[in-house]
DNA sequence: ATGCCGCGGCGCCCGCGA
């Protein structure tokens, strides 16, 4: 089974990158996030057409989650719980039944945070500090489960091709790092790093200053997998050659292979 | 340097992103 990740930045601005990119890579999970519109505005009948079923958790303007799937799709939990104010649409999660068993799969779109000494960056720590209940509570059922998404979180210096462009940003902060190990500290593997060791790899090049052009990107959209899903990976792709398409999104699909 | 670029919107500037 391929499972992928995608910030969009924009899902009507992408439909033609999404299409050719899930014509060249048919993941049968695809995690989108940013997409920047509402249920009624989705681009419905362009990703039903290459035979996926959507579950979406939209909002006007920002934010915005979905999950493309090729297999049915048995249960959906719109919204992150643990706090009933919260009204941005980021997160998502599936659950689906394979012949190996069951799977559940969330869409993550972590706040960024900035800037520091506003509201924005409590509201991150709260975010994740959720993120992390809900992956405990996953881990005491024994389910099998995906966290995928925009973390927003560069975990390490070497997720960085600068990393000291980033010391006073949400990103990179220590706080922000600190709930990125509480995360991995349950158990949970980072699929890209299981499978690549130290390697500089990014997933996000800023629109401004060339950033692309000088490979100055950052590490932040991540695949966490439960301990059975870790064991069971048996491969993982970061599609960068998107990036340098016309009119790209800022962040490029992050996919993984598991035998389920 | 807080902008550089790109996105959405009761749009022609502004907030937001990272």
């Amino acid at each position: 089974m391929r499972i992928a990740t995608w910030n969009v930045n924009s899902v009507r601005q992408r439909v033609d990158h999404l299409v050719a990119w899930i014509k060249e890579t048919s993941p049968d999970i695809c995690c989108l996030q940013e997409l920047k519109c509402t249920e009624e505005t989705f681009p419905r009948l362009e990703i039903e057409a290459l035979g996926y079923n959507i579950e979406l958790l939209g909002q006007k303007t920002f934010n915005g989650v979905a999950i493309l799937s090729k297999y049915r799709i048995d249960d959906v939990i719109r919204g992150l719980p643990g706090d009933e104010s919260d009204e941005q649409a980021r997160f998502i999660e599936i659950g689906i039944s394979t012949e190996k068993g069951a799977l559940r799969v969330a869409s993550i779109y972590a706040p960024n945070g900035n800037p520091l000494g506003t509201e924005k960056f409590p509201y991150k720590i709260g975010f994740l500090n959720r993120l992390i209940e809900r992956a405990r509570e996953h881990l005491a059922n024994e389910e099998v489960f995906i966290f995928a998404g925009d973390y927003n979180i560069i975990p390490m210096p070497e997720d960085a091709e600068n990393p000291a462009q980033w010391v006073n940003d949400a990103l990179f902060q220590p706080e922000s790092r600190a709930k990125w190990r509480e995360l991995m500290s349950l158990g949970l593997t980072d699929a890209i790093r299981a499978s690549n060791g130290n390697k500089q790899l990014y997933t996000f090049w800023d629109y401004q200053a060339g950033a692309w052009q000088k490979n100055n990107g950052i590490r932040i959209d991540h695949l966490l997998l439960s301990p059975l899903c870790a064991d069971r990976l048996t491969g993982t792709w970061i599609d960068k050659h998107v990036r340098g398409w016309e009119k790209p999104s800022d962040h490029v699909p992050v996919r993984i292979d598991i035998n389920l």
